[in-house]
DNA sequence: GTGATAATAAAACGAACGTTCAATTAATTC
DNA sequence: GAATTAATTGAACGTTCGTTTTATTATCAC
């Protein structure tokens, strides 16, 4: 009924992050109990509140730290050419990655936000915009320099990241896909759906279409 | 203390349906008591039980009809053609504004499967399969004729419908932009998505590209 | 070894949950 | 207008929830 041997505060916190992304991400963040994850941990319920002060805090947390994962994936990756199909590809490429890495954390994270207190809730909101606006810019650019074909920029933008973040919710790994090939088809369909061209340079003003990148 | 003046049960099993949906896309299914919801309606939590014998019964029921809604909604307006452009055309346009005019529902729909019982579960997504088969069988047809470039119908189709879906997350009725701009910009997005020509026939050998729609 | 501190157990708290039951009144039927 | 049915109330049930408190033991520094 007290310490027990070989208990480590820093191992616990970690197992009670690992396991509360699982499930939350199975159950949901109401229908999680604090005492089945203590369970799940091989713990007592009350040992949790040394390590988050309460549950809402164990929610925040684990979102807080999946977004700042994102963006300092994109950052860690981010292309220095001022090339937009070049740069788009890399976004791609990274956000299929990343979100296929962290199935479970991404669920987490964008469907407990409401769960959060309007504060927190912000907070979360300002780093996925932030995060958005990057996606944004790259559209912006390639088509001010012609090799996009995009009618609205924000829109597009919303489009193709639930499309992406999407691919979360069908694919298993170890399926009739492999990611290399997921992440190949989302490519292809991104590069089409934006339009883009391989002329590096501006496009031509008719038959805008002829150079699509074969992708 | 009992039955009160103007009661009616047809209209309280409506009233009840109409704020349930509401309350369990903001709050979520777990976060919404059965209190709360009958307050909303302007009624003791006891008489809910009277139409609905458990909690999990009114979403399952929510949830029933809207998928039926759903598929209701696209045999009204499937194109008898066979032209794989028309029929992909019309299920985007149904798509989107039937999820738009049901937000709500749709939120529902698609973030609290895991609250149902297994069977259930399974009935509900056995529609939402029927539904993407659809599609699915629009991009073969249109793969087959050569008026699509698609790598892989299977993904594909969930892509498109992640894409068309998530208009609910962040579109609001207006706001920037109208229904018919939205739509406009994703039907215009989903035939260079799927690379549609408009050659009617066989799409020619090389330079696919060339009559991409400019939709 | 001894004292300080870190990590946990065990038990309990009040509040809220979904649901049931008996009583009661409004509307309808004959 | 009496009998029947429909609709609802108010109170209660047992359970579970997040969280707090207190006590107890392991570990570590010296």
């Amino acid at each position: 009924m007290a310490r027990t041997t070989g208990s480590d505060g820093e191992r616990t916190e970690a197992a009670v992050r690992q396991v509360a992304v699982g499930l939350i991400a199975r159950l949901g963040y109401e229908a999680m109990s604090m005492r089945q994850l203590a369970a799940e941990v091989g713990v007592q319920a009350a040992a949790l509140y040394r390590y988050f002060p309460t549950k809402e805090d164990l929610l925040f947390t684990l979102m807080r730290e999946h977004m700042e994962g994102l963006l300092e994936a994109w950052s860690a990756v981010r292309p220095a050419t001022a090339d937009p199909v070049t740069r788009l590809a890399a976004f791609v490429e990274n956000h299929i990655a990343f979100h296929i890495e962290r199935r479970h954390a991404t669920h987490v994270s964008n469907m407990e936000l409401r769960s959060l207190s309007h504060e927190r809730l912000t907070q979360i909101l300002k780093m996925r915009t932030a995060y958005e606006k990057e996606l944004r810019a790259i559209l912006r650019d390639g088509a001010e320099a012609g090799v996009f074909q995009i009618d609205d920029t924000g829109l597009t933008a919303m489009a193709l990241i639930q499309m992406m973040t999407g691919v979360i919710v069908w694919f298993r790994p170890g399926e009739r896909l492999s990611i290399a090939e997921v992440t190949a088809s989302y490519l292809s369909m991104t590069m089409r759906l934006v339009g883009a061209t391989i002329s590096h340079g501006t496009a031509r003003p008719s038959g805008r279409a002829r150079d699509a990148v074969a992708l």
